[in-house]
DNA sequence: GGTCGCTCCGCCATG
DNA sequence: CGGAGCGACC
């Protein structure tokens, strides 16, 4: 990142100094220095956000490389995202002005990819094996359950792949699992549906994502040469962002620091946002008691936001329980107050957020300064639209993957049968594409004898064509298309891997297909294959290429432009910038309607840890909005501010709400909260732009339409919810679009107060209330 | 066997 | 609202 407030550009070139004090030590707080120079033993640092936790993980690398502790090649440094594991490559060679040459730093996924290559046989697999994306997984499941015999409408192959996930997060095999969750699907036949998609797998030669991890917990378990080479090989372990742990990768890394003991893990749990796929914030709360003797370090002073933002931040995380509990301060002055914006929809956010960093990049603000961060991907159209409309330059970070459009997958399916011909997912997508007339009959005739014999497709393939099953015609385009695979086979030890991809596609017919393809976005799409071709020239090989594939799937964006950044939260972690827009901070939106349906305490408090983390990447400025109404599903909802804008010290932020959104109320009494007394709510709405707008789009805020009579009613009044609350009388019953039914139980100042049937008791709008 | 059009469902975040 | 998936029809 630029302006990096822990950028190392005073010593680039550090060598163990001879005398005095070690260059890259220069400049670390007490704390942080402690946390570099204990070098043996297990250490936990807790770093709070924007407290150096990067600078100190690249600072302990160098320490060790350059006092000569350790040669790049004996430290392992493992990171959760690619994203983290790049930049702190980047800023350990910059530290040591040379590459990490042999240094094992990269995602607990990929770094397992790597070793599991080399012992694969171990668990059954060829080191050519496939690692399968979410998609694939989900298309085997779904063989797997038809096969079965299972309705894949009651039961959906999603539903499988989750709890198949959380298993293997739980680092549990088929033959371990409980037997309650054996049998949790399908009426009990879920831990045999998990079973033979392992099965399965093997046959494949292939692996899920949680496989690459659980392959090496069996490996290092079952084999005491494996783990002595690797204990003899990695005598210091560094992990990043420790909080997000899963019991796997838990396992993982107990194994590994058997042998030096020398680990060293970073994280905050404060910031831990992972538990849906199953992140076990107890690992980082059992710390001491896992790694007995270890030593505890805090880091409490934070380099990046100003007081205010700070402030705010902190009492927001307070409501939490179930801390380690961190005090932050800052040196910089008090700042910015946090603003929050409250707007009437969708629209007027995002415009209101385009007109601000408008007024940022007139008073000379970079845009690569200015974030935009959301809670859910679908957030970030808006934006998109608005920021286009009025020319401002951005990106979406983490946003739709090159190598998630369909023609890409195409070609990678073609690559990966060349490469691994037992990749049946591979094969099922491109056997007919483009069309030879290999029609389901033909597949479905496949997919049976495979099962049958427990073979992988492409034999299936072999056997049906020697034999008399097929139609002519389909015999000799399925004979055909293993003959295309068994030359490109061949080719593929001659030729380069973009050779072979260009020959691949021409010889199959696939580019074919796309250039008769009249559709207006054919051309895009070879344009996208000859992208391909081009991101392929990177790697020495196609495995490399594929490997690499597999596991980063993520945009090379073209960095560098002078760009607003959009993203999620979680794409948001780690990173900083000096303004940060969050939008959508909604009941349902934010904090996630299913958070506050299924999960309970736990995981509103994840929610709110989110939050935490949103509002900490700002280091001069953060500006927080809420909307009165919004699209769900294409439907108007009526929203209420999130709970979180409650918890947030009114020292610290500065309000800024339309008139009239709430009418002077919350929805939900806040006594002792900081005050949501909103001045001047009695506007009128009929000059707000919303209402125009709404109107003119059909936006009906009472169930059953405005009649004509209730649409002047709304015009004509200054404030519609002390009208429409005369309509109503205590102990009447009515339906609120959200809350259902309900018996009004009093009535003020244009709210009721309504005890819903399913809800409790609520205040509410008037206007958003119809007699039931 | 391929194509069109309808219905249904989702919109939570990752490797 | 938008995409995937399925069933009816060519």
């Amino acid at each position: 990142m630029s302006g990096d407030p822990f950028d190392f550009s005073g010593f680039d070139t550090p060598a163990p100094a001879a005398d005095g004090e070690a260059p890259w030590l220069a400049g670390l707080n007490p704390a942080q220095r402690e946390a570099v120079e204990t070098t043996e033993g297990p250490v936990l640092v807790l770093a709070g956000a924007g407290t150096g936790k990067t600078r100190v993980l690249t600072t302990r690398i160098a320490h060790l490389v350059a006092t000569g502790r350790a040669h790049p090649g004996e430290i392992l440094a493992v990171t959760f995202t690619n994203k983290a594991a790049n930049e702190m490559a980047g800023r350990v060679e910059r530290l040591l002005a040379r590459p990490a040459a042999g240094m094992a730093l990269g995602t607990f996924h990929s770094i397992s990819a790597r070793w599991l290559r080399r012992h694969a046989e171990l668990v059954g697999l060829r080191s050519n094996f496939t690692i399968l994306d979410t998609d694939d997984q989900i298309r085997l499941l779904k063989q797997i359950i038809a096969a079965a015999d299972l309705d894949e409408k009651r039961w959906p192959a999603r539903l499988l792949a989750g709890l198949v996930d959380r298993w293997k997060n739980r680092a549990l095999l088929p033959d371990a699992l409980p037997a309650d969750e054996a049998h949790s699907f399908a009426d009990g036949r879920g831990g045999a549906l998990y079973a033979a998609y392992q099965d399965r797998l093997r046959i494949l030669n292939a692996c899920d994502f949680g496989d690459l991890l659980l392959h090496m917990i069996t490996i290092l378990k079952r084999h005491e040469d494996v783990l002595a080479h690797y204990h003899r090989r990695y005598r210091y372990i560094l992990v990043d962002e420790y909080q997000d742990t899963n019991v796997a990768q838990y396992l993982w890394l107990r194994l590994l620091a058997r042998g030096a003991g020398n680990i060293c893990c970073v994280g905050d749990d404060d910031q831990s946002i992972y538990r849906w796929r199953g992140a076990e914030i107890g690992n980082i709360l059992r710390f001491e008691t896992d790694f007995p003797g270890a030593r505890i370090i805090r880091l409490e002073q934070n380099y990046r936001s100003t007081g205010h933002i700070l402030g705010a931040a902190s009492t927001l995380i307070a409501a939490n329980r179930g801390r380690l509990g961190k005090t932050l301060y800052t040196d910089a002055g008090d700042g910015e107050k946090v603003r929050i914006v409250g707007v009437w929809d969708a629209d007027e956010e995002a415009r209101r957020v385009g007109e601000e960093i408008e007024a940022l990049q007139r008073a000379g603000h970079a845009l690569g300064e200015i974030a935009i961060l959301v809670r859910a991907g679908y957030q970030t159209r808006e934006f998109e639209e608005r920021l286009v409309t009025i020319g401002i330059p951005y990106r979406v970070v983490g946003g739709p993957r090159f190598y998630e459009r369909a023609e890409i997958r195409d070609a990678l399916a073609y690559l990966r049968v060349v490469a691994q011909p037992d990749d049946d997912l591979a094969f099922e997508r491109i056997v007919n594409r483009p069309k030879r007339g290999l029609g389901a009959t033909t597949i479905e005739r496949l997919h049976r004898l495979a099962r049958a014999q427990r073979i992988p497709l492409t034999r299936a393939a072999a056997l049906l064509v020697g034999s008399e099953e097929l139609r002519p015609q389909a015999r000799r385009a399925l004979g055909g298309l293993l003959e295309d695979f068994d030359r490109w086979r061949a080719e593929a030890a001659r030729l380069e891997h973009t050779a072979l991809t260009e020959l691949v596609l021409e010889e199959s017919g696939y580019v074919e297909m796309w250039q008769k393809d009249r559709s207006p976005d054919a051309p895009g799409r070879l344009e996208n294959l000859a992208e391909l071709v081009r991101a392929m020239e990177a790697f020495d090989s196609l495995a490399g290429f594929l490997e690499h594939i597999s596991l980063v799937m993520e945009n090379e964006e073209a960095a560098g432009g002078d760009k607003v950044s959009i993203m999620t939260l979680h794409a948001a972690k780690g990173l900083e910038f000096d303004s940060v827009f969050l939008p959508g901070w909604e009941e349902g939106v934010f904090p996630h309607q299913r958070a506050m349906d299924e999960g309970g305490t736990p995981a509103l408090e994840e929610e709110r840890r989110l939050a935490y983390v949103g509002l900490t990447r700002a280091r001069a400025r953060a500006v927080i909005l809420f909307a009165a109404n919004r699209r769900i599903y294409g439907q108007w909802q009526s929203t209420l501010p999130s709970r979180f804008l409650d918890e947030l010290d009114a020292a610290h932020v500065e309000r800024d709400i339309a008139g009239g959104l709430y009418g002077g109320g919350h929805g939900r009494a806040a006594p002792d909260g900081p005050g949501w007394a909103y001045q001047g709510y009695d506007v009128e709405l009929s000059r707000g732009p919303g209402w125009e707008r709404a109107r003119r789009r059909g936006y009906r805020p009472q169930k059953g339409g405005l009649s004509d009579g209730g649409q002047a009613h709304f015009i004509a009044r200054t404030d519609p919810n002390h009208a429409a609350a005369r309509d109503f009388a205590a102990g009447q019953r009515v339906f609120h679009d959200k809350f259902g039914y309900g018996t009004v139980t009093a009535i003020d100042d244009g709210k009721l107060t309504i005890a819903f049937e399913h809800s409790g008791e609520k205040r509410v709008l008037a206007s958003f209330v119809t007699p039931a």
